[in-house]
Order: structure tokens, then sequence, then C-alpha cells
DNA sequence: GGTTTAAGTAATCATTCGATTACAACATCC
DNA sequence: GGATGTTGTAATCGAATGATTACTTAAACC
């Protein structure tokens, strides 16, 4: 996820400049914002608004750090298109899923929902967008960038998008997926609460406290081996 | 909430030294900590760990800033010290909730909870502590503190506390309350939605969006009011 | 080949912030 | 009433950080 920098790898020959300039691949500006923006979701996701420097997300992108600030204005407007990006993600993946199921694609994944819950449309849909959802967490960027945000509510800007973003996924989820706005609201808290333990990295003591390990049980269900293994490689990662 | 700072206020003389210190009243360090742990708890509620400076709480709190400091150490510290307040707090609340339920004194509150999830303890106790973690958002401070060390989990010595914490929470509302842990989970999850609701400041356009005003009725019920009109105290506040 | 444009960096600046130091004033004790 | 400990502040320091400026160098154009 992360791409180190790279300098620009000579022939073998000696360094074509006396003085060794650490440039990073010369690529189109359209192409380096898109790489800059993955790298700004995962150091927003990880550190938070505040908590982030324009410097961490230049160093996981592999450029400089003025670069970033003159491509984006400032690091808020950076944060704010980062937000923009995951939660377009998170809006897609829903859809996506509606889309699928209505166009009947998904007979094979509704052999295992749970029956109890309920077998109309929006019930199914709830069920298989939780697993959308879950699955959003291998990214571990996306859902954290939105939580994130979520926190930021004090900053203006940030906390008005938030809003704003946070009631488009409510509205699609209720009139979308029809939802009930009761069975919308458990929908968006079981998310809340998945987010949660993500953001305290509770995967991370899974197998040292049973009580972790009850807890992610019953909230992750089938997805909590993705889940696990996503943790441990984002701990290598460092 | 937010005690502003004063000068020692003078016999109505002139200033008895010539160079006027702003002093603040002279208190005992416990009770000075109590006070600025109280500051810091609505400082780092509002803006977050990194967000938060040191001398924003000693402002909130009406003293100088190397006296925060100095009773604290560092602002790692402060930070775990408000997290262990707000916790025990709520923990507090849960178990009074409780004692109460048991001690047979809540035959009045009983009356007006939802017949239809059910009569026994597990299920009244829910919505009784419920009611009290929603009463908690009237101080705003305590629960978005929590949620401020739930996304600070990269730091390694607030992410180990906040680990502890949220399952210390799981395990009273599993084991006191009786709660299994499919029903604990699903408190918990309505705990984080309405922490997001108010991360987000949400009651602040409940007026103007009629989106919003839903998932807010829908997900704080009767205690809707109260948080409606927190929400305005706190903007004039602001 | 020479010019122009696009992609990128080094250097640096002004603030901000957590922390430290040194000092002031009030209370208490003998 | 002087010594002592407690409660507090002013001044300041070094490091970090967002942003700006002035360059460099590779590509595209003609």
């Amino acid at each position: 996820m992360s791409s180190v920098a790279k300098k620009t790898v000579g022939t073998g020959a000696p360094e074509t400049t006396s003085t060794s300039q650490a440039t990073a691949e010369r690529i189109p500006a359209a192409q380096r914002r898109a790489l800059i923006l993955e790298a700004a979701t995962g150091v927003f996701a990880e550190r938070g608004y505040a908590g982030s420097t324009t410097d961490q997300v230049a160093k996981a992108a592999g450029i400089s750090q003025p670069y970033v600030v003159r491509m984006f204005g400032t690091k808020e407007t950076l944060f704010l298109e980062a937000l923009d990006r995951a939660q377009g993600k998170l809006l897609r993946a829903f859809r996506e899923v509606i889309a699928a199921y209505d166009a009947g694609e998904l007979t094979e994944e509704l052999q295992h929902l749970d029956a109890a819950a309920g077998s109309g449309r929006p019930e199914q849909l709830k069920q298989l967008m939780a697993i959308a959802y879950a699955d959003l967490i291998e990214d571990r960027g996306i859902l954290m960038m939105l939580m994130q945000a979520f926190v930021a509510g004090h900053e203006p800007a940030i906390g008005a998008r938030a809003r704003e973003g946070f009631l488009d996924i409510y509205r699609l989820v209720r009139d979308e997926a029809g939802l009930l706005p009761e069975t919308a609201r458990d929908f968006l808290a079981q998310g809340m609460l998945m987010n949660t333990l993500i953001g305290i990295r509770l995967p991370e003591i899974y197998e040292q406290d049973s009580t972790a390990e009850e807890l992610l049980e019953c909230t992750l269900r089938s997805k909590l081996p993705m889940v696990l293994k996503a943790s441990k490689a984002q701990r290598r990662a460092g």
C-alpha cells in the first residue's frame, strides 16, 4: 500500500548529476494526485487530521513535502479530498451490492446468510452490505479515514462534510436499500462499532485476551479471519 | 462547565503589586488537579489528543500553561488521566443503574420502558443503561473523551488504555448486567452510533435537515430534547 | 536544437507547542 | 517574624510543522 521513495535508478553508470538529488519518478500530475490521496488516506486514518503532517503524507507517497502542499493547497483540502474519496468508495461498495442483488447475481451469497434475520429484500441487503462493509476493513484506510472525520467535527469545514457524508450513507441505506429507519440505524450502529474495534486495534490482542476474542467473534463473524490477517499484515508494515 | 480565568479580585483599592500579575485563586493542589482534569476532558473531547494544546487546557482551567504541565508531567499523562476519569464516570453510571434496579428502586422508570423489547432483567437493564448513557451526553465531555481515545489507538500508551477500557465496559455489560454477547454487542453499537452523531454535531442541524431529524429521533428517542438543549447551550458557550 | 511547459526538490521562514527554568507571592509553622 | 513549603506565573527554548520561494530537470513542442 505505502510505496517507498525511489531514486531515479541510473543505468549503472555514476549519477548523471554531481549533486545526488533524490527525485521521484516523473508521472503525470493526475496520477500523482491519486497516489498522494491514497497515501494521505492511510496517514490520516492512522493518526487523525491534527496528528498527521504533510511530510508524513509526502514520505508515504514517495515525494517531497512541498509538492504535496502545492498540489492540494493546504492540509485541510487534502484531508477533505481524501475524505471524499473514502466516502465515495463506501457508497460505491454499497451500491454495487444493491445492484448485484437486484440483478440476481448473488444467489450463491444468499445461501450463506442468516435466514433467521428474515428473507425480504431489506433484510438480505442489510446482511450483504454488512459483509461489504467488513470487506472494506481490509483496506483499513477507508473506514478509519471516515471515523477520523467523524471526530474532527470541531473543524468547521471537516465537520460540515462529515455531517453531509454521514447523512448520505444513511439515506442510501434507507432509500436505496429500503431499510426502515430503525433498521438503518441498527445497521449504522454496527458499522460504528466495527470502526471502534478497529480504531482501538482490538484484533492485535485477539490471541491474548479471551474477552477481545469473544467481542470480535460476535461482531465480525465470518469476516474475522480476514480482519485478523489484515491486522497482522499492517503490524508488519508498521 | 468551563470556568473563566479570574484575577485575584482586589478590595477595590488599587492593585497591591505594581506589576499586575494575573494569579489564579490559590486552592489546594488536589482540587486544582480535579479542575484541570475537568477542563482537559472538555478540551480533549472537543479537539482530540493531537489537536489539543496544554495551553488550551490551561486557559479552560483558568491557570497558566506551565502549571498544567508541571502538575501532570506531560500532555500524554494528562490525557490518560482524563481518560481514566471519563471511563470511571461511565462505569459508575452503569453500576448505579444496576444497583438501583436490583434494589427495586426503579419501579417508576420501568413503566416507561419498551415492553416489546422484553421484560427480563437483561432486557430491562439494557434499556435503562441506554438511558443512563444518553444522559451522559449532556456533559458532552465524557463520551467524546472516550471516543477520542478510541481513534487515537496509534499512540501506544493511549491505545493500550483504550483497549482495556473498552473491554472493561463490555465485561460490565455482559457480566454485571447479564447481557448475552450479542445483546451486549448491540448495546455497545448503539452507544458508538450516539457518539458518532454527537461527534459530527448532528444536533446542530436538527432543524434544517429532515434526514438528520429522523436519524436523531430514532436514535435518541426520549433523550433527544435534552441533547438538543445541551447542543444549543454548548454552541452559545462555543 | 532550442524553447517552453510540467514535475519535482532544497532551503528556509514564521508559528506553534510542549517543556524547562527561574522567580514571585501566599500560607504555615516554630 | 523569619524560615519553609506550596501555589502559582513570566520568560524562554528547542523542535516540529505548514507553507513559500526559488531552483532544477525531464519531457513535449515546433
